[in-house]
DNA sequence: GTCTATATTGTGATAGAC
DNA sequence: GTCTATCACAATATAGAC
């Protein structure tokens, strides 16, 4: 399987286009002709860069978690407060939801999981844990410096912010929401704001 | 398209599986050949009972609507007060959950949404439309009587609440987890707690 | 790398016999 | 109500020419 550091502009623009099927319509919801005409090639063309569909959206979901960790430290580096750090966690949520109403790729994949192959779902597993963990070590700074009210552990708070905002996009596109996860994540902070 | 009050036995047997598939795969991730088989019939036959596939999902929808509605007044019935009502709500969704790792019919339909046909989607709006609305109202009560602290409307307390345990669903399968929507609501209700 | 052509299987849906 | 047979099409995937 390839790296997708070593992609070629062409295999690059392919995953940028599964990227925004799975977000707009799951794994069960696009082909290989649909990416094809996105990117202006034929089918078998596309099989030339992903063999499997499987592979492909392995590739697709490694980029999409290194491209939300690129984002967690750019948060780091912007916000030293843990509140702060926090808040700007929905902002990530919210920029997705904005474009189009696309939900986060593991959300969706998350939905589908029943039925995808077993290297998609390690891959999902894998984004939620690397946001579960990043999240708790915030909620653990917050408590530890007594920045919110101490209701539950630190794991529980991260797990509650995760699932409102996943949620926050299923629900929102449900509805027809123009309103984002944005709120759902300051309502959230709100709650155990001292 | 027919109500579904008025099923044969064979048509209730229909949605069910329609059900389950959906809460397992999705729109996308199961076909008329998969419910014939669970039913045992042929592909046809389910066709005889179900014109189109947008029509079974419509009726599923409904009736899982309906079944909704129905436990939220067995939940009035059985709690008088607007807390333990609120708590008891998130095991509606723990019980889903409990069986096999299912989720909402309705948080899987809303991450599909792009795609779907529109009177699913319109049925799709109303569950969280009345569900929004149920709690709202229960959170209203809590405000009103001052159980829990004052740091959110009502509206979006509810709002919250029901992004968090849909989005407990979607993430719980996403990391193979058996805990489900219930602990999620457990820490949302204690965030606001007095 | 891209294409045409094709294999194979699955899909929603219909016709018409029983 | 159920079936066999079939349609028209879309899916993932491969072979092999250019």
């Amino acid at each position: 399987m390839k790296h997708f550091y070593e992609l070629s502009s062409m295999a690059e623009r392919i995953v940028d286009a599964a990227e925004s099927l799975l977000q707009q319509h799951g794994y069960n919801g696009f082909s290989y002709d649909n990416i094809a005409q996105a990117v202006g090639i034929k089918k078998p063309s596309v099989h030339h860069h992903f063999a499997t569909k499987s592979d492909l959206v392995v590739v697709t979901v490694q980029r999409y978690t290194h491209r939300f960790r690129e984002q967690l430290l750019h948060i780091e580096g912007r916000h030293a407060d843990a509140i702060d750090r926090l808040h700007s966690y929905a902002g990530l949520f919210q920029a997705t939801y904005a474009a189009n109403r696309r939900i986060c790729v593991c959300g969706m994949l998350g939905a589908e999981i029943q039925g995808l192959p077993d290297d998609v779902a390690a891959e999902v597993a894998r984004f939620f844990s690397i946001n579960l963990e990043w999240l708790a070590d915030g909620f653990k700074i917050c408590t530890a410096a007594k920045q919110i009210r101490a209701c539950a552990t630190a794991d529980a708070l991260a797990q509650n912010y995760l699932c409102a905002l996943e949620g926050a996009m299923v629900v929102g596109r449900g509805t027809s929401s123009i309103q984002g996860p944005q709120v759902v994540g300051t309502t959230f902070m709100a709650t155990i704001a001292l």
